[in-house]
DNA sequence: AGGTTCATGTAACCCGTTACATGATTTC
DNA sequence: GAAATCATGTAACGGGTTACATGAACCT
């Protein structure tokens, strides 16, 4: 018995961080699946996947929402391609993306896409939002980092060597980022 | 026409780093679900997924698998729950992925999962091993950290500064965790 | 002629997320 | 007796990975 009920119909509006990372590329230049596939492969930004079977469909999806338009290219001599460029309404969604609240985005989980954001972000909200968006993050940062400084120094011997280090690795991550961050400011301060 | 034929059958016998961590908890100390999820919530791990949607049918897999073994405890006027243990085939499976080869588990993508492995490192292969794995990972840092900062240096000016530094947030990252490795190595150095 | 690179896809499978559900016990 | 917490689950869905496939153009 139970009639289990899943009335919510999951509207699925969410994108997923590949998504992102093309909708950002498409945006400085059109491209086909090739070219988004070789730049992935060929770029440290190759942790967001590199694999056809993932960016095929994520572009037929993206198509399919709106936000990119595509035109097969029957290029004299050249093997045809399907060309992907971004809609108006691609750019609205990658502007909201590109905005979006940094306190929710969990630091701790998604630093990658936190920096997938700001590597987009001159082109796509301009430098000032660039320089706001650092000066958030270092206010999150600050605030955040001593938790798990202090669950460190908390920590007994009890716990092995290994562990308390591993610990200690992402409480690193955390403080050298924070570093850069403020690095980064001051150069977006200079540039003025 | 083209009978597409999948008879490899994908043994489907890698698990997932959320497997890994559960069996790494499991060697700790025997648990429930409810025990491992509050484990995760209210540690820094919290990025290896907190939803009983996802504990709960990994510790099933794990127990058809035979790496852990499970009994309902019904404890007098305490509610009954479900007690996990490792096993010995659960051990084997631990020891092999902690030695696993760091070559291949790629540095750029699965730092996380690199630390997850050498957080139980020590109770799982002992301190030599940690030390060992510690010195291996100076090794690919050190050779690995170059190209990407060669690629960032020879990034021109036309590539927007938000981009430019998001790339060297990464570098970073990997600058400071091959200190941190350093530093790490030094204590087992130091202790033995 | 044969191999490589260009270029685009599809099918199977697995797993994580989100959402829903349930029932017992402790706390106020 | 209501609310919170303990404790364990399941169903729907989406998307990523791996593997397979195909066909054109280019190079030798």
């Amino acid at each position: 018995m139970s009639t289990q009920r899943y009335n919510t119909l999951r509207t699925m509006e969410a994108l997923t961080t590949l998504s992102f990372a093309l909708l950002g590329l498409l945006q400085q230049n059109p491209a086909s699946g090739y070219d988004l596939r070789k730049f992935f492969i060929s770029s440290p930004m190759k942790s967001f996947s590199d694999s056809p079977g993932a960016i095929y469909p994520a572009l037929r999806r993206l198509e399919k929402k709106g936000l990119i338009r595509s035109q097969v290219q029957d290029r004299a001599g050249l093997r045809r391609r399907r060309l992907f460029r971004l809609t108006a309404a691609g750019q609205v969604e990658l502007k909201r993306w590109a905005s979006e609240d940094i306190s929710k985005t969990d630091i701790v989980s998604d630093m990658k896409e936190l920096m997938l954001r700001f590597g987009f972000m001159d082109q796509v909200l301009g430098r000032d939002a660039s320089a706001q968006f650092l000066r958030k993050l270092i206010a999150e940062l600050s605030t955040y980092v001593p938790s798990p400084r202090a669950y460190f120094e908390g920590m007994g011997e009890e716990i092995p060597l290994s562990g308390r280090l591993a610990l200690e690795s992402g409480i690193v991550h955390y403080e050298s980022t924070l570093q850069w961050a403020r690095k980064a400011l001051a150069t977006y301060e200079r540039a003025r």
